[in-house]
DNA sequence: ACTTCAATTGTTATCGATAACATGTTATCC
DNA sequence: GGATAACATGTTATCGATAACAATTGAAGT
């Protein structure tokens, strides 16, 4: 910057002011610093731009798994939306362990982030600690938890779980099993599977097995692999309440290798509104959890925290079944 | 830090050693350190210190998409190797855009990063002579370019397109078509067509079409979409090469929708070795491109460049063909 | 021409950690 | 015991941009 004020003949006050639409500077003085700038490939240091003002620029993120197309659209409708407020993203994997999380936050916090979007509402006592002695501004996704830490977007998924159990019991099924992840890891999994449970215990259903299909995340493999392994003894149950789409998806195509009939002989259900279970054949039934609005909210959110708004609130998105033709 | 001292009584500057590992504190000395700064809940600032050091612990990474199973597989094994090192990754999406390359690549280098990861060998004029002018290391993944930035993994497009059509061939087929995203964006689809496209005219096959699903990035929507709009005339063919599993997928799904069998009538192709192609019915003939490998590998460079590696090499990486049910 | 005020540019100190060097302190040896 | 080395701690200046304030220039009004 020094060298551009130099070759430019002002101070490097002015350099700076002109880099940035500073109102103060003549139009003049502004044009030839920004082509002087140009023309010496001088590079803005955005480093010590942070450390001047104190602000970061970063919104931090965590994550469970990038490789996931639900979480994958949050991100990307958060990502576009801050872009316009020349915010940049720091992105954390947690790989569904609220242990990973807490290394992360820790991680993620000596960056001085502006916000802290995370996923899920369970977080380790050193984490809830860690953030609120920060005082750092909070979005929890995808839960709505029972004492968030900020603000909230984000859908019951016990709630949405009720739904397909009575859709299911509506249709007549009786003996529901439910797939999921081992438990341990996945907690919003582990919610599901609890809402589901306690749906089918209201609607006195015989008490739903579970059958476990790995550990999380759990993908179309897990779910083919335990039908396989099962095979015919799938029809002890004639629902499967899974954990997500993928899962289903497995477990539906391996149906269709062993000849169970779906759904005549077992109803499948999925969860996330994934792009397979719209392909499928048949289209799998699952929960639409607007992925997009999620992230779409989350960035406003931060939109409002930037802008001085100082008590959180919770937006409860919809879920709605989409039913496919394997219930 | 200076409270976190006089607490302590001793210097910052000791302060500052006892939490970085160096050696030349006292056992009693730093452990004292450590129990006051956590007592005080300092959080270590890394902003200043990339300010101070000139290092900013980041490297940068560009991708087409994060919604993408291989990518986002690259990502996770090249984020979990750099982990040790303590570096964090700065993540960009280019949408599969060279122009929006070139705006991201300017905002990631205002980070100070201490090296570039890039998908894809295609880049705008401005991106190589920004990275070139600033000396940065760059690694290039998914492509083998013809004049590469610095260090390289990843594999010829065209080759493994050779592979497929070789295969379709032998197994008797003749009318090929492409089926990719339209012209302009996706840049390695458009190596895989010409790849494609070559090798049928080496093979004296009649030319080939091109069908378009859409713009980049196509997926499996994109593929049953035009499967459905084509209906029976997808039978003008008797085999379809597409740039991708997903969009594959699609098609075969509404093949089986429209009664058209696979692979009798009409063989099917995928690219990229997404869990679908392996979990459908009937599988997916696809190409496996170790998108785990890549990753590492690119980590393992990135750990070369920082032990002072100074050459840039190329690793290619091997692509093989999975035969499945539908060729 | 002179005052007044707005527009433009300049000066100085600063954010928090640390490299480089200086100093102090404790062990080791003859 | 005193010299010497090894270890432990302290001091000072600095990275690059910018907030806060100061100074200068220019235009408008009387």
């Amino acid at each position: 910057m020094r060298d551009v004020a130099r070759e430019v003949g002002v101070s490097s006050m002015t350099v700076s002011r002109a880099l940035r639409e500073d109102k103060t500077v003549s139009t003049k003085t502004r044009t030839r610093v920004r082509e002087v700038a140009d023309r010496l490939g001088y590079v803005y240091d955005t480093t010590a731009q942070a450390f001047r003002t104190q602000k970061s620029g970063f919104v931090a993120i965590t994550l469970p798994s990038i490789n996931n197309a639900n979480f994958a659209e949050t991100f990307r409708a958060l990502s576009n939306a801050l872009e316009g407020g020349g915010l940049q993203i720091l992105l954390g994997a947690t790989n569904y362990r609220i242990e990973r999380e807490e290394i992360l936050v820790r991680q993620l916090l000596t960056r001085n982030p502006e916000a802290l979007v995370m996923t899920g509402g369970h977080h380790s006592q050193t984490t809830r600690d860690l953030v609120q002695a920060r005082g750092i501004p909070v979005v929890e996704m995808w839960d709505l938890p029972t004492s968030p830490l900020g603000h909230v977007v984000g859908f019951s998924n016990a709630g949405a779980m009720k739904s397909i159990i009575a859709h299911l019991a509506e249709s007549g099924r009786r003996k529901l099993a439910f797939v999921g992840a081992s438990e341990g890891g996945d907690l919003r999994g582990a919610e599901r599977r609890a809402g589901a449970v306690a749906a089918a215990e209201k609607l006195q259903l015989p008490p739903m097995d579970f059958l476990d299909a790995g550990t999380a995340p759990v993908s179309m493999r897990h779910g083919a692999k335990l039908a396989a392994k099962m095979g015919h003894a799938l029809l002890d149950y004639d629902g499967l309440v899974c954990v997500s789409d993928p899962v289903a998806f497995g477990i539906l195509s391996e149906c269709n290798r062993l000849g169970i009939k779906v759904p005549d002989q077992l109803a499948i259900s999925g969860f996330g509104h994934f792009e397979v279970a719209a392909i499928s054949q048949p289209r799998i039934t699952t929960v639409d959890v607007s992925a997009h609005e999620i992230g779409e909210t989350a960035a406003q959110m931060l939109g409002a925290i930037f802008s001085g708004e100082t008590t959180p609130y919770v937006v409860e998105v919809e879920t709605s079944i989409l039913r496919g033709g394997t219930t």
